[in-house]
DNA sequence: ATTTTGATAGTATAGACAGCATGTC
DNA sequence: CTATACTATCAAAAT
């Protein structure tokens, strides 16, 4: 056996390896070759992996693991960590809340990263690209994705094109994996084995038919899902229930804990009580859905989506591991992302509303990657995958289709123009298509250009595309003819190859990672405040400008009772609006509208409104909230690196001002208290309000005093604080802006 | 008089990546 | 262009 076998085995406890895993070897993964293995979830991919990167970093070169998540990318870090430190191989993590310089992972040999951040990492240039002599691709099957795909794409390719590492792609079974070989010049490894057998049935009423060959009757007297829950229970097993909607799936729950209540041991039941609480109090005023949530936590049932915060999701999570948790319910969010593997799945919901088509069948793949997590390795012999149908025509047709049926071919989405936006300028901005001509290279090496040959629709794309960024500023042609904006100006630019260079702006907008169309309305939006009158500009106008930009999709719904409040904030605010405000007979006006709310949102956040009221008031959840407001200050941040660049000096105050209330959630009167160490929303608050307004006051309290507000540890910090310094800690003044390593002005 | 039931209109519909620099109660 | 499930509201019916 192969001493990289040998070892990774050895720290895995495996003796012998799998049918696939010895296919694998055979066909090559330890002899250079590229590799596609197309195998099921848990069928022991990531073992090649490991095997590989362990045999690529003995040779002295680095190993890059691009997994689709940022949980996931933590979750193999621990665990590579874990395993594989021992061998003096150094693992490092990066994604976009950890470091991002890439000068610390220079001396890691396994490196694990999600496709955006190593895309931003190429942006920004690394110095180790060739050093890179393995590139593990997980999940390659969403390269489908229209959104998170052709990153992927565009990665994969520039990595070829210039460090030409080995590459090893693990995809679910799809049904081209041939074609995704090809363009990777790989052998193809495809395999149906599974270390846990997975029965996989349809339920009808209250029987269930499964494949391979098995019957099992429930209690026809109670609802299907229900009665397979009951029965889950009575062989002492748990299951994961995928439901369509958030809604749907916490009221699912809530139906399921009559069922799970009754087979709960005391012990359980202790458990349970005390995550129930802890889910309840994740936020400083439970919210509905934190006391829905709680609630079912203690009956043993539980909902999981992207409506809850990351804490109530991982504790979910971890009562579910536990055992004492009986059931979840959950939207697809579990059937991607987390290793959650259960003895049964039940797939309630296999259609799903689409805007452009009404309600329409999840794909196979899709339903493939929830059965999939059926059969817990290591624990159970076999696992239960349970499609429900509602009648019997649908019965057939699920059975017909995702049980016997093939999983769907996988599609390059990476003419969608919106994705090429972004990639185009990065393309150029770093160098790596200096003409038009390399360009299209580029671009007739990707998967895209592998399965559709006709490259005359791509092409057209990019050209416009090119136009649009140089229309932007962000991008100039080198034939010095930008500004003949004449007639013959296409035909001249189809004929001839053009060279293509970044714009200082347009450089760091690629930089900064977001989309060339946000950028230029965040532009337009900064000279615009800036030629306005100064008392035009407010924090809202910020708010406002950030919640137009399509960074910020979806745009919130309206419902029939914000209208009141919406016009009031619009006549309100409207004048510090940067943009113009349609008429309301106006198609824009609604979209117009949904933008305001969304900017009304941020506002109260920032005004300290409370938290339930601001989730009641708007109908969001909290973990949108949460996400919204990342996004915002994310934004915020961009737009002041581009008033910085544009001399908007002026703007960027109120600009920093408006990030800092908003990442608070404060008024702006406490904004220069929260400069403090150990001072937040809370404690700035209270020391506001015991009448300690700004931090110079603070310097003449004495100690004891600071003590009543804040209590006697974080008193002392503050204290130090303000002595030590008290010149910078004022306010942050215009010029602080130039000079920006000054920005905290205590450290 | 009070509660229960029923019809109807309104509402919303999965997920989550990136920049940058540090620390809430 | 397509569906579905839940909610709020108010009226009608049952207690």
């Amino acid at each position: 056996m192969d001493e990289p076998v040998r070892l990774v085995c050895g720290i895995s406890g495996i003796k012998e390896l799998n049918p696939m895993q010895k296919q694998a070897l055979e066909k090559g993964l330890l002899t250079g070759q590229n590799m596609v293995v197309a195998a099921p979830t848990a069928s022991g991919k990531t073992l090649l992996a490991e095997i590989s990167a362990v045999d690529i970093i003995r040779k002295g070169k680095k190993a890059v693991y691009i997994v689709p998540l940022r949980a996931l990318a933590s979750e193999k870090y621990e665990e590579m960590k874990k395993k594989y430190s021992s061998l003096g191989i150094r693992v490092g993590v990066s994604t976009g809340d950890m470091d991002s310089a890439d000068h610390w992972l220079s001396d890691k040999d396994l490196i694990i990263i999600t496709s955006e951040k190593l895309d931003s990492l190429l942006r920004h240039g690394l110095g180790w690209m060739n050093e890179i002599g393995l590139v593990i691709a997980d999940e390659i099957h969403l390269l489908d994705s229209p959104d998170r795909g052709p990153t992927l794409e565009v990665v994969l390719t520039r990595l070829r094109q210039f460090a030409d590492p080995r590459i090893l792609a693990l995809s679910a079974t799809i049904n081209n994996y041939m074609e995704l070989a090809d363009w990777l010049d790989a052998v193809a490894v495809k395999s149906d084995y599974r270390p846990v057998k997975l029965y996989r049935g349809v339920a009808l009423d209250s029987s269930i038919k499964f494949h391979p060959e098995k019957t099992i009757t429930l209690n026809p007297d109670i609802p299907t899902v229900r009665g397979i829950i009951s029965d889950t229970l009575k062989l002492s097993k748990q299951a994961l229930v995928f439901i369509g909607t958030r809604r749907n799936a916490e009221s699912a729950a809530e139906k399921l804990c009559s069922v799970t209540e009754a087979a709960l041991t005391p012990a359980e039941r202790n458990i349970l009580s005390k995550t129930a609480k802890a889910v309840e109090n994740v936020l400083e005023h439970p919210t509905k859905q934190c006391r829905r949530l709680a609630e079912c936590v203690r009956k043993g049932s539980a909902f999981h989506h992207a409506g809850l915060t990351n804490k109530q999701r991982k504790l979910i999570e971890e009562a579910f591991k536990s055992g004492a948790v009986k059931t979840i319910c959950a939207t697809p969010t579990l059937a991607a992302g987390i290793n959650l593997p259960a003895y049964r799945t039940v797939v309630r919901d296999l259609k799903r509303f689409s805007s452009f088509k009404g309600m329409d069948w999840i794909s196979v793949l899709e339903i493939e990657q929830m059965m999939g997590r059926a059969g817990r390795p290591k624990y159970d012999t076999e696992g239960q995958a349970i499609l429900v149908a509602r009648n019997e025509p649908e019965a057939e047709y699920i059975w017909e289709n995702y049980i016997m049926g093939e999983t769907e071919k996988i599609y390059s989405k990476l003419s969608v123009e919106p994705v090429l936006r972004m990639h185009v300028l990065s393309l150029i901005a770093s160098g790596v298509a200096p003409t038009k001509q390399k360009l299209f290279d580029f671009f007739s090496k990707t998967f895209y250009a592998h399965q559709y040959k006709d490259l005359s629709n791509l092409n057209a794309n990019l050209e416009k595309v090119i136009e649009m960024l140089k229309e932007f500023g962000f991008v100039r042609s080198g034939d010095g003819n930008t500004d003949n904006s004449g007639p013959f100006k296409s035909a001249l630019a189809l004929s001839s190859d053009q060279a293509l260079g970044p714009t200082r702006i347009g450089k760091r907008v690629s930089e900064l990672y977001i989309d060339p169309l946000t950028a230029n309305l965040l532009i337009r939006r900064l000279e615009k405040a800036g030629a306005s009158a100064p008392d035009s500009i407010k924090c809202f106008t910020f708010l406002h400008m950030i919640s137009d930009t399509i960074d910020m999709m979806p745009l919130m719904n309206i419902r029939k009772s914000d209208y009141e409040y919406l016009n009031d904030a619009v006549l309100m605010h409207g004048r510090y609006i940067l943009d113009k405000i349609p008429d309301e007979w106006d198609m824009e006006y609604d979209r117009f509208l949904r933008a305001v709310k969304t900017a009304c949102l941020f506002q109260e956040w920032a005004d300290e409104k409370g938290e339930d009221a601001i989730l009641n008031k708007f109908g969001v959840t909290p973990g949108e909230l949460r996400g919204r407001l990342e996004r915002a200050d994310w934004l915020l941040y961009a737009a002041q690196e581009l008033g910085l660049l544009l001399n908007h000096m002026s703007m960027l105050r109120h600009i920093r001002k408006t990030r800092i209330r908003l990442r608070y959630g404060i008024r702006e009167e406490l904004v220069p208290l929260v400069k403090l160490k150990g001072i937040g929303r809370v404690k700035a608050r209270k020391l506001y309000n015991s009448g300690l307004k700004t931090v110079s006051s603070l310097k003449n309290t004495p100690l004891h005093e600071l003590e009543k507000a804040v209590g006697a540890a974080t008193a002392r910090k503050v204290k130090e604080q303000v002595e030590k310094d008290t010149a910078q800690v004022k306010y942050p003044s215009q010029t602080d802006v130039y000079d920006r390593s000054t920005q905290k002005t205590l450290e």
